[in-house]
DNA sequence: TATGAATGAGGCTTCATTCAT
DNA sequence: AATGAATGAAGCCTCATTCAT
């Protein structure tokens, strides 16, 4: 697109290199750290134009008001989300070798995004109003969906799957307990101790919910890991 | 335009005459209204006032300010919850059906208690720095692990779970699902719609996760619901 | 910032009667002056609180936003020039007097009320918008048309007036010239010089559309003062 | 909300290619219509821009800034009435008819040129300060009163005028219920009902003050449109 | 116990205008 | 001649909270 000659990146603003889409970037990473940790209303315009390396004004230019940041913001973690999904290649696995990755892999993805998941909580507590005036958000979920379909289709046709193996309710479960286990981290920690936030535990948590959802789907499979 | 604000209104309705006790109730109960439905930053005294059958200047005089008004809004629900299941009892139940009882009466109380979830939501959101401080929450979340403990000892007793089984774990899980099919509601509905949240598929959806957890910890277990 | 000190010396705040009504009226007289000075969108709220006995955040507590000051300032222009109108009592002159009086007195009412004459251009750069939610202005101005009429009718009665005389066109003629020779003296000046607005001049014009009001609706009446 | 602010948007109708007049006449047309319909301070420059063939540099490469705007385009509405005002030729025609044909012919140009009428108002409102700047108003305004001037002299040497008739005079009553007519539609409706801007009872009353102009400075003239 | 009046700080947003190309 | 990007100042309004009675 740009590839054009060489900027002389002077670091300083005395160059003077108009780029839009870096300011455009660098307001929506800075909006995305305030709106994740404050919320839409608790978040403070004031304070994210601050850390940015432009001015309030510029929010303004470029997002029009706070709801408006707020939804590019939205719509940028969920786009973060989908990229990390798409990366994931499971379609050469074998059915029970790929639920089992797709399943750790929704897990880690989960707890790698924090951000990801304070804003669709926000949005929840928002009943999704901005989420559903997106465009774009409908159309990136349709690929982890995808995913599960292909996997649940080809464990049936391999005999292998359960026939009430179900790519929505398959993915509905496993987003329920890797959201859960970032979301709700801080009140479980208050409630019942930070035991299960161990890193080991973590990890011996990630591999029962796999066996689990597997023991559900695939015929005959014994939840080794629960023993 | 509304002209709203704290500008003096009409009289209150004077039915309260002089009962300390209901005047607190009564803010408490309209404050979890307002704090669950748009947060700490989001809610508004002015509001909560005006929908009080009292003034403004009591909610200060009895809760000392927002956020006292808050953590007692918390503590309330929290309490709420625990009611709730402590009314339910399975000790006479053998082990596995005691345990299905449990993830379907927990997956039930949570899709009945939104104001629960939305104010755990929040507090999340605020990384739990209310809930710490308060004395009574951790004692009350004992009982339902104190139920999976017994549940699971006798389960292991009897020979019918597998060793793994944990109660803390089991709670994690059962509450993720729980918690996520009412927390998540709306963006996964603006996502991928809102099929999984008619009252048939809820009602398959709870047997399939009562008879997935069973799956996981009890031996030999076959998870029929999913055929 | 105000070099306040102690200020015992009074017609300062510095006895703090609490007194709400004076407060409003305070606000509105200040509000008065702005308004009718810049309009709406030219007025500006700090100047206005500003300008008071108190502080900007009380123009909100009473008022509520801009325009409910505008609309407040509004009705209270009308209803001083009612007051004004009021007092006029034309009932026991006959009727040929009764009118001649009453257009003077509307051409030096408006004279004398230039505040009510830029609110009202105002208002209807608005299109009258705020002017029609206005509950009480409509029965303000009934007591005008009912002089009026009482004035036709008693004329009409003793075969002085002609039968065309209508009260509410009358007041639309009395008004436009009474309403423009204030309204547009700036630009009248600019374009045709100020010698129209002189005392003298002012006194003439006023004699001459009287006459001619006269002319207009009784009959066999010569209008001398145009000789 | 609505996002829209001075946000960059989408190209514009680019059919002018480089033709100044064009664009510098296309900029006053537009933004004619947005202070006549908000007033100096209420107009927005962007909104201007934006409704414009061309970009808001432009309105400032060619106008300086929105004062001198402004100025141009109140320039620009006095022209325009003037230039209606010349095509009437009454020259021809006997004193009293020509006066009554100046009288109706007046009111219905003020009736048809309500960008006129508002940009005067909100000239007066800013009590002529733009308009006593102007060069070429002045000069404009001469025509009209030369006319009724022409007139009067004619009906006075044909003895059939009263000596008082005034041009001057004369211009500003005519001006006045004319300028009213319209200017005060709003409020006056608000207060008194629409009844009298309806088509029938604005021929009724154009009729009545022509008759009552001409029976104030015609000598021995009956005004038989009010009986 | 209860209340209407009052408030300072700070929130979001808009404006006319200029810059660099 | 023309433009997208940028801006500082200021505008309106809301908030949680306290005062005086």
């Amino acid at each position: 697109m740009d590839g054009s000659g060489d900027r002389p990146k002077s670091k300083r603003k005395s160059s003077w290199k108009k780029d839009p889409e870096a300011v455009k970037a660098n307001i929506l990473e800075i909006a995305t750290e305030e709106f994740a940790a404050y919320g839409l209303s608790g978040a403070n315009i004031n304070e994210i134009a601050q850390k940015t390396s432009t001015s309030k004004r510029m929010i303004y230019y470029y997002f029009g008001d706070k709801e408006g940041l707020y939804c590019a913001v939205l719509e940028g973690v969920y786009a973060s989300l989908r990229n990390a999904e798409d990366k994931l290649e499971v379609g050469n696995l074998p059915p029970v070798e790929a639920l089992r990755r797709l399943v750790k892999a929704t897990f880690d993805a989960h707890a790698k995004a924090p951000h990801f998941i304070r804003l669709v909580m926000i949005e929840n507590i928002h009943n999704g109003d901005y989420l559903r005036k997106s465009e774009i958000v409908p159309k990136l979920n349709r690929s982890i969906i995808e995913k599960l379909e292909d996997v649940c289709s080809r464990g049936k046709k391999e005999g292998l799957f359960r026939e009430g193996a179900n790519a929505l309710q398959l993915h509905w479960l496993i987003s329920s307990f890797s959201f859960y286990n970032v979301s709700n981290r801080a009140t479980f920690s208050a409630s019942f101790g930070t035991e299960i936030f161990s890193k080991a535990m973590q990890s011996l948590v990630k591999d029962r919910v796999a066996d689990m959802v597997l023991a559900a789907v695939v015929i005959g499979h014994e939840p080794r890991s629960w023993d």
